[in-house]
DNA sequence: CCGTGCATCTAAACCGGTTTAGTCGCATCA
DNA sequence: TGATGCGACTAAACCGGTTTAGATGCACGG
């Protein structure tokens, strides 16, 4: 009894049942055609006629018939994801508002493309490592955008090796088969410097971040260049991970100088250090920018809202992405494809950079 | 003679094709065994005698075989992916560390499971619905984190029309199916009001988040709540879009008040507006924290790096992220879940807050 | 008038898993 | 002893696309 085929008929209600989305075979069905033909039709290849194409496409849409990603991602062996691992601590990078915008100027290009960014944060080392393995070996991504890069970078060789494509944030100091979009951060840092010393500065110090990136280290050699050029004496380079906790270090000891090496303006590497800096010159009493003058990197937002505010190099991390974005892409889609080189960066000059202190600009 | 067959002996050297990587075909076949057996030996599910269990495990592991995500998604219709669509605009998202310490947490609880988080970045309104709507259609997820709820916000109705699975970060004004995950951060701003109010200030005001969404509502609550608590006079609350431009905006407003309404104590919703209003503070020549007292919210690292350094109410994004995920997961596995408290947000002391100004505790 | 070529279309294989419907042999029970 | 049940396993369908191999019909050239 109670296995009474006449339960079976309660199920029979399929109103209850949502519309299943329909498929290409329902399509098929609808046009009177074969399934393999309304593939061709809806990616218009060759062999479909005009009014066959027409039919299966009104059949369509009559039906209101959308791919199925996974279905094709199967069959075409493509994920249509990009990935983006962040390679550095949640401290170190939470302050760092680079990202959001490069991210936004990613997701600017997706729209248009059904594309969808993946992101994943590890630290650098063996967690990174297996990150992208494992990417890959899922095939989640496409392909990957390899930002912070690091000197002797072994992410270059480990994502050729895992056969995903890639485009790296700035060119890398090993050899690498991916395109690259870079900036000119060195021509920031020597606007930067130039400025300083039209203001008559000529004790200049860098707060540099680490040499093992390489960003950090370029805007550091540019900074020495641009001293050299403006015919100024070697300065102190302090280096530091980028944090702004190092970069009230990096200002501390720079400010426990002699009063005759003690620099009149500090260069750091980005805004984040500039803030932390500024801090700690206003608690040593130190006035900025009268008794010291700062520039910072990023042109980020708060750097407009400090006092004083803060002079700063300025690069658009939102077209950063974007174009990036649109590189892989093409990448992926396997057209050719050149190293893109980004506007140069700007000098935005705030209230932090005045002219050197009186003394100083005397005894020169 | 260019259709000669002999070209395609060319083709036939295999030791160029990278070893393709093993499908459960081919574990089949070195077990000796059926496909589908493979299959129920590798999810260990009965049927399978456990000799044979292992002699297929055996050949999987010799083979080093691995599952092809795609194509269980494609069988088992999951993802394995968890989306996270940020409905902010770029500039007010890019000074809010907020998210990446949330997504580290939501990380942290991946590496486990094989899961991914997909990031969208979207404005709220159509493009927004249209990001949810696009997540749903291709399937590319699983569930969403609903962060940032508004009032009576639509997504909740959207997600659930969509069949997406989700957690809310926070509880809705809105019927909601999704469990939350929530954060008693009124209780922060109560803190910081019982903090000023215990230094003798009477006057204490609020620089607030957008009414439209719910924590910024939540916490201009929680200040008249707590201020009516403390037996004080109700005091201005300046409602803001939450960004440090806006936040100047208000402290302006608040420092243009003629003396005898003036604040004595400004508590903001967020930090980077704490920062612009201190900034603000100082440009007009007010001192913090002699003349005017100021605490921040959701004690960003910037916070210890001012000068004066910022009182500000911790939260731990970092975990919320992780219970969030955790309890998304749960509720995909379909397994019974509860709405999750997060531990109390704590107020950190710093410099920005001292006695009131002697005029005023005088004046009491 | 017949072979050839081409455009159009169908049938079926394929991607790599999961799941269902059955088959087979053996122990158990009436 | 023969029906029954069950554990272990196979074959094949299925998810929803793409792609290949062939079939069909028609126009065209010799």
């Amino acid at each position: 009894m109670t296995t009474d085929r006449s339960t079976e008929d309660l199920m029979s209600n399929d109103a209850e049942r949502p519309a299943a989305r329909p498929t290409i075979t329902d399509v098929a069905r609808h046009a009177g055609v074969s399934k393999g033909l309304v593939s061709f039709a809806l990616n218009d290849r060759p062999g479909v006629s005009a009014e066959t194409r027409a039919r299966i496409l009104a059949s369509a849409r009559e039906l209101g018939w959308t791919p199925n990603l996974r279905a094709r991602s199967l069959s075409v062996d493509r994920s249509y994801a990009l990935g983006l691992v962040i390679g550095r601590s949640v401290d170190v990078i939470a302050a760092d508002p680079f990202f959001h915008s490069f991210i936004a100027g990613v997701e600017s290009e997706f729209s248009t493309a059904g594309q969808v960014l993946v992101l994943a944060q590890a630290t650098p080392g063996r967690e990174e490592t297996a990150t992208y393995r494992g990417l890959a070996a899922d095939k989640r991504v496409d392909g990957v955008f390899l930002s912070d890069l690091r000197a002797g970078d072994d992410r270059v060789a480990l994502v050729r090796e895992l056969g995903l494509a890639a485009v790296t944030l700035g060119r890398p100091d090993v050899e690498s088969p991916f395109p690259s979009v870079s900036v000119d951060d060195g021509r920031g840092i020597r606007a930067a410097v130039e400025h300083l010393a039209a203001l008559g500065h000529r004790r200049i110090a860098h707060v540099a971040g680490p040499s093992t990136m390489l960003h950090g280290r370029r805007r550091a050699e540019a900074f020495t260049t641009a001293l050299v050029a403006a015919g100024l004496e070697p300065t102190a380079i302090i280096e530091t991970d980028f944090s702004a906790v190092d970069g009230a270090r990096a200002t501390r000891e720079l400010l426990g100088l002699g009063a005759d090496r003690r620099p009149t303006a500090i260069v750091y590497s980005n805004d984040h250090m500039a803030f932390a800096g500024l801090a700690v010159a206003q608690r040593a009493g130190i006035h900025v920018p009268h008794d010291l003058s700062i520039t910072g990197f990023d042109d980020t937002e708060l750097a407009r809202h400090t006092f004083p505010s803060i002079t700063s190099v300025a690069t658009d991390a939102f077209d950063w992405g974007a174009r990036s974005a649109r590189l892989l892409l093409a990448t992926i889609a396997g057209q050719p494809v050149d190293d893109v080189e980004l506007s140069e960066p700007r000098l935005v000059v705030r209230e932090s950079t005045t002219t050197a202190p009186e003394s100083e600009s005397a005894r020169h």
